[in-house]
DNA sequence: AATATAACTTTACACGCGATAAGTTTTTGT
DNA sequence: ACAAAAACTTATCGCGTGTAAAGTTATATT
């Protein structure tokens, strides 16, 4: 580092002996100005340390090059590890992703599209909390910023949509559970926050009748997003009172299973396919703990890669190239059949 | 909203009848203006929808009101909650959270630093990678910008750090486990990533010896943050080939012990304290999954609490106040046992 | 009611950059 | 070697705000 201090771009535009509006095209796109004068100017970024002020730039430039990336839940694994791969592809196509986590709550959803607006990001990647959302907050707020949906589809919101077909998963684990052994009760909650939920109940009953078994829901009450407890604490309850129709339970997802599983532990009741176990229990989404549970949990693995992948590319096709014109599109990513122990 | 569009602070002055200073000064702090002008304002807020442009405030603004937060890895629960909390409290005082993970990778860490740099934030509250930081890089920035660190300590860095105490934690540990059965091994990883390892370690040795116990040590091949997988597939080799001295395992931190629980079951070892348990298994941290391992996990459960809100606290004085000339300030909080059905 | 003071107004400049126009130099192709 | 094209230069404006100075009006104090 040399001597002088260099506070903005017209000073460091004369220590590299090069003009200022050139210093600008490079810091834009240094393939824009000449191979001679690009070798000057990184000659001099060498020497001292000059970056261009992100406020000044953002202020004076149409679009910034930040896209918000909005979860239900940061402290769910789940949307952890997608938020952390969204976040990868999202920097290596040369932009600057800003995560949000509603933590659960609609308002906090709301909070957080409004510090968006603020920020004035070239597109929003959102995870809604579905059912909790303010669906017309939300919408208002995808007409004014391009906005991609995954994980929850909320009806005619944001340019694109992609999630797991949970129709197609729901039947391939609820086929697998009625050829393993005997049919699986459906476990969930009453009031679930996620339309994802909604859509797997009407999938299992849906694939339950095509196989000529009777359908069998359990309902438990608990609100908010601490789903092992809820799992945990009406699990134990079902499993004291009796309440299963059959020794197979499919629960609505993996968090629900895992503390369902906790629960059959502490009541002795052995968990698996095998010989002596009174309880098969299969869960959905493949969360990251799922393979560590005892036993390991039965489960269906959403393909959050792609969802991932093709949300990203999405919105940078949005972007860069305007509305495609092409109307909202939808996309369902099937889900696989992970076997573990539980069922 | 009424018909015409505010696009400056200019325009939203006009149209309350005010001027744009006195606006300016109003958005800055509400109660710097007289309430009759507050009025004024306020009532404009409610009919056309304006906001600052930040980009042009941060531009002009000597400090931001941004305050970086970085965790070493956000896929990790007991980051996200700690990381959750914070952001509550820094929201809660005025200021904008910034949250940053380096997931795992130092790497990761020194770019997030570099983001921040390029945000100019107010401070910074820093949980490090630890043994894995590239120490001078991240002190060089602790000279920049206001620091304070969290969770793992990096000596003489920052201004202040907040964290557990090992020393006392582990010591309440395992003097629980030597009453309540044979003395523990000490279950971690040959190369951990974090500091808080090393004191666990030495804490463990130290702890034992005072009881007169001699210290046993296992230590796992492994790289990375994949933890569970590390404690599952090292625990498994350490039952199989039977390299316990004892029946009780302290582990190094909880996903660690999830991992070990995990072999546990799968080699058909029964993990508790009651009778006909072959192995007691213990961890650190207080995992948000350990209540719902199988059996529940007996742990230390750190303060994050206190932590949280002392981190913030310091970083705001810090901001609102300049230096204190205090010095570096180190505060430890005790750890809090809690009792399980895995020891 | 007179005075001190706090709060306002107008005016002006600063911040650091993007963008553009008009003129100049360098590179490229033949 | 020459003209055309590309890349540069200088000059200037605009973005939306913070901030300071100087003068004016409203509020609080006695």
């Amino acid at each position: 580092m040399s001597g002088e201090k260099i506070k903005n771009m017209e000073d460091f535009a004369v220590v590299s002996g090069v003009s200022r509006p050139t210093v600008s095209k490079y810091f834009n796109d240094p393939d824009s100005v000449r191979q001679s004068t690009r070798s000057k100017i990184e000659a001099t970024l060498e020497r001292y340390d000059y970056r261009p002020n992100i406020y000044a730039i953002n202020q004076n430039r149409r679009r910034t090059k930040n896209i918000g990336l909005v979860v239900p839940n940061l402290t769910d694994p789940f949307f952890a590890a997608i938020a952390r791969t969204m976040e990868g592809l999202i920097l290596a196509a040369g932009y600057n992703p800003l995560l949000l986590s509603s933590h659960g709550g609609p308002d906090q959803e709301i909070s957080n599209l409004d510090s968006l607006r603020a920020i004035k990001p070239a597109g929003v990647l959102l995870a809604p909390l579905g059912r909790a959302s303010h669906d017309s907050l939300v919408a208002e707020f995808a007409e004014e910023i391009p906005t991609v949906l995954f994980d929850a589809n909320l009806e005619g919101v944001g340019e694109a949509f992609f999630g797991s077909d949970n129709a197609q998963s729901i039947d391939l684990i609820v086929q697998y559970l009625c050829r393993t052994g005997e049919p699986p009760a459906f476990f969930e909650m009453k009031t679930p926050v996620n339309p994802n939920a909604f859509r797997r109940r009407l999938a299992y009953e849906t694939s339950m009748k095509r196989l000529g078994q009777e359908p069998h829901f359990i309902r438990v009450d608990g609100e908010g997003w601490d789903f092992e407890e809820i799992g945990f604490r009406e699990g134990s309850r079902v499993i004291r009172e009796n309440l299963l129709p059959t020794n197979a339970v499919l629960c609505s997802n993996d968090r629900l299973a895992i503390g369902l599983l906790s629960a059959a532990f502490e009541s002795d009741v052995k968990v698996g396919l095998g010989n002596g176990c009174g309880l098969r229990i299969a869960g959905h989404d493949d969360h990251p703990f799922a393979r560590y549970t005892c036993p390991s949990l039965t489960t269906i693995s959403q393909d959050y890669g792609a969802i991932g992948a093709r949300s990203v590319e999405t919105i940078l096709a949005l972007i860069e190239d305007g509305k495609s014109g092409k109307g909202r599109e939808v996309t369902l990513f099937e889900g696989r059949l992970v076997m573990r122990g539980s069922a």
